[in-house]
DNA sequence: CTCACTTTTTGATATAAGTCAAAAATAAAT
DNA sequence: ATTTATTTTTGACTTATATCAAAAAGTGAG
């Protein structure tokens, strides 16, 4: 789904509007392992993933790397809490394969939010779904078994078990990479 | 922390703003047990807690009741998926204590929002926060032992430990009612 | 105050999944 | 192509925590 797609399905702009709007966005070809935030540092784009693969994650007290998020075509990312509230953010972005994304600033943003309503309900939707999104892994996180964390995420982003290691995978499933490889070998059925 | 006073910790609204932001909110004491949501119908407000608790949870396949959050004084609260989006919630609300609340309907939070863009900015940092609280919950759970998360609750919810029972507490932690009366005392002391 | 009901505690046991370590398989680099 | 590095797999062992069951403590109604 690109970036227009994207839009019009949340929000109903029209042709005029959504070429502002994407004038406000830029667009710009990453590639595999380039990080785009860093743990401390003030998150300032919104991005929009046209075509790509990426993930955020955080270094625990052992420095051990865990992945919290996948985000796939069509996905808006971003460090959220540090993009709105301009604090440093507490994750690192980063780029999991060569992608293509469109990003603003929140000064454009807010330019946008100032001039067409609906963005801000456009915002309050994308800021919505992402919750949506982490109360669903919570709960599958708090009281499934392993195996069932797995299916969770086959059925939710089945695009990701095939283009992501392993030991990223596990870690966003709160699993340990052996568990999650006897998973996906030993007991493959079912 | 009363009403007024967490909406313009959030947003700066001038006397007579906040004098018509809170007219198209109504006010209601309510009763230990109540359910103001069931799971299945469209969560109708958008509820601030002036003074009190509450929590949301769901049944899972077993039918056992799993707490999903708890809302103490001057928190807002909402099953946000169905009061945004007019879907059907799917999770229970639940008055914990008597307690009284301010609500608003969606009808008169958009005639807010229209009137009052600052007011879409508050809308964004509520659920913004209410993200933030549910990936910091998420990171808690997903790493960190029986213990660990009880420790985590007690640093980020003190006042929930002596308000709510036991087996609520676990399962909002993840963890069998057992464990967590194991946790509190056996070893009380680490 | 007593009886019924709910919640919490304690004990014994089972098990899912973590840890440690090394081999096998893949991928990257010279 | 070989070598070096990274990722995945396999095995043996350990452990935290779930489950089951029953006793104890607490709460509420009449």
């Amino acid at each position: 789904m690109g970036f227009t797609d994207a839009i019009t399905a949340l929000v109903p702009f029209s042709e005029d509007e959504l070429n502002d709007i994407l004038n406000h966005f830029k667009t710009k070809a990453v590639s595999k392992n380039e990080i785009l935030v860093h743990e401390g540092e003030v998150c300032k784009y919104l991005y929009f993933i046209e075509q790509g693969m990426c993930r955020s994650y955080y270094l625990n007290e052992n420095q051990k790397d865990i992945t919290q998020w996948f985000f796939s075509n069509g996905k808006f990312m971003s460090s959220a809490d540090s993009f709105f509230q301009k604090k440093p953010s507490l994750y690192y972005l980063e780029v999991l394969e060569d992608s293509v994304l469109y990003f603003i600033s929140k000064d454009n943003l807010e330019i946008l939010f100032a001039k067409y309503p609906k963005m801000e309900k456009l915002g309050r939707l994308v800021i919505t779904e992402m919750l949506s999104n982490v109360v669903h892994k919570l709960n599958a996180i708090q009281f499934q078994t392993a195996r069932e964390r797995y299916d969770y995420m086959l059925a939710e982003f089945p695009d990701i078990a095939y283009q992501v290691s392993l030991g990223h995978i596990a870690s966003y499933l709160g699993m340990a990479q052996e568990t999650l490889s006897r998973i996906r070998n030993h007991d493959a059925s079912h």
